[in-house]
DNA sequence: CTGTTAGCGCGTTCAA
DNA sequence: TTGAACGCGCTAACAG
């Protein structure tokens, strides 16, 4: 395949293959003329060394990985693009891994890599994920491992996220302050982190504002049809709601859905609201009010924390648990 | 880091190196006592082999990479959807690129991966790229390569498209039985593979239909602003437009941001079709009708040529030109 | 059926 | 300032 090697260099210039090596890699041990004739030889040949070798000498690959529920979806789209971006600055390669919101997926992914194959590893859990040993066996095997966006509350690894809670709770007194009484919060998943502390801002809210009706949530799944029939007789059901809060996209988008097919007018009826980073959110019908996360600034920062523990810097404190802040976007499917 | 290898087996079960090696890969020259003491040993203690060592050795990485322009978009999203069901299948790494439309980070990247990193590799060029030297450089490394989506016309490599053109002339068609008159085509970049079939196909129904009007075409850039600018400039001076043929999701919505802010209406004014992965298209306002791209089956396929070009199996005539056709969502953004 | 030996290509001793 | 030699961990050719 690639026989341009530093065998090859060297028997070319008269010179050790340790030779050539240091001086490719500007070892202050070697003359500079030396130093120019390699390089310019290896340039002309187009020499690139074998990675294979150099990651087996050096136990170090120059790649992460990511691995992600998916990949169709503006938010982790965003959060790869940061990724990309702060990993090829670095010199470093990225792998990427979908888990398609399933754990013995996710297990196993984890288990292919817990062998040098990458020099560290961020990832944003299934939402299926109740055990948490494939992961812990990462922390054991001392592999740098970031959290970023769905994290294991109970687990002591550097983690990266919105103010969930926060912003939940912000979006909540959106809908209070447009006059909404009764709203209802879709959820994704019982146990999934952002799940728990959205729904936390979201109640926190309720309360504040001291509303008589209790909370009401409606759990939902990551199956679109499943998601229509649920919501349908929702909104048969309950009858005095008159917003939805929806915890992902996916769910707003479902909302739409039912919505246009039952007549049910936004924001007239019933106001809609939203995490979720499409920017086409602004071109529907109606133009949907968001909270969008910081998904790029998201995925730069928990790469450059992975950086900072893959080259055994420390850590300040301030690094272990990094929030960066959510903005709702204010549209009219939560007008007055 | 992972101290666990085959020496530290072998010393265990008191077995050669390669003994170990061998039953691990079940080979048959291997007792079947034996290799269930190793393998059982091997589970026990967690053992993975190192995969630079494996690579180096056999002169193969499991890893293909996957260089596109951008992943915030659900086109390309759902290749990689396709890309990494397959790769996974497989039991290989996916190693993603983007390139950010910027030819040079697309030869910086083919660069640093002529070396053996990846098996093989699958591109969708950048918008900006006019000069082939690096791909060309690959081939003659002969390192396996497949385009898909946007292609390089004059390159004898495998590849993976949908019909655009024939899409784009079933699009123009529908616009023009529509009782559209003057349909503006907005095209990406002139030099793209896809923006040429594309307007190829716009241009052929124009004169099928035997238009008055000469075809239009408006050229756009990646910018959302610039394209605003141009568009806001275009509609001023083209009174007489009635229909926008987008060549990319993009510009659809850059022209749907422009018409609501001109107060353009949807269908009434302008019709608007655009190729688009979209699926909340549907929910814009109004609906719009759409190119829907098979893109997960043109990354299923265009992995599994690759794999072939890899495993070195022959390809068939008809496997080094695969063409996966498209189908047209009529929504309301072109309702009579 | 199993062990010994020899690299894959690189970076890093140690010696000169 | 340079070269010779070794070993990272694994697989494959060659014995036995």
């Amino acid at each position: 395949m690639d026989n341009i090697n530093l065998k090859r260099l060297a028997e070319e210039l008269n010179l050790s293959v340790s030779t050539v090596s240091r001086a490719l890699r500007d070892s202050h041990e070697i003359g500079q003329e030396t130093k120019d004739r390699v390089k310019a030889l290896a340039v002309k040949l187009g020499f690139q060394p074998n990675p294979h070798a150099s990651s087996l000498r050096q136990s170090k690959s120059k790649t992460i990985a990511v691995v992600i529920p998916e990949i169709e979806n503006n938010f982790f789209s965003q959060v790869m693009n940061g990724v990309e971006d702060v990993a090829q600055k670095k010199g470093y390669h990225v792998l990427i891994y979908l888990t398609h919101e399933d754990q013995a997926r996710e297990k196993d992914i984890l288990q292919l890599l817990r062998n040098g194959r990458v020099d560290g590893l961020m990832i944003s859990v299934s939402n299926t994920t109740t055990s948490f040993e494939h992961l812990q066996a990462y922390i054991d095997a001392s592999t740098p491992l970031v959290f970023f966006d769905r994290v294991c509350e109970s687990m002591e690894v550097p983690r990266i996220t919105t103010d969930d809670t926060d912003a939940a709770f912000k979006a909540t007194e959106h809908l209070l302050r447009s006059g909404c009484k009764k709203i209802a919060f879709l959820s994704m998943s019982g146990n999934l982190s952002i799940s728990i502390r959205r729904k936390l801002g979201y109640k926190r809210a309720l309360e504040m504002y001291g509303l008589p009706d209790p909370e009401l949530t409606v759990e939902c799944t990551t199956n679109d049809e499943e998601n229509r029939t649920i919501l349908r007789s929702f909104f048969e059901k309950e009858k005095n709601v008159d917003a939805i809060f929806a915890a992902v996209e996916k769910l707003a988008v479902n909302t739409y859905q039912v919505c246009h097919e039952l007549n049910i007018k936004i924001p007239g009826d019933i106001k809609v609201i939203s995490f979720s980073n499409l920017a086409a959110a602004a071109l529907f019908d109606p133009p949907l009010s968001t909270i969008v996360q910081p998904a790029y600034d998201i995925g730069k920062e928990a790469t450059t924390i992975l950086f900072k523990i893959i080259d055994k810097k420390m850590l300040l404190p301030t690094e272990r648990k990094i929030t960066i802040p959510s903005h709702i976007v204010e549209r009219r499917s939560t007008a007055r």
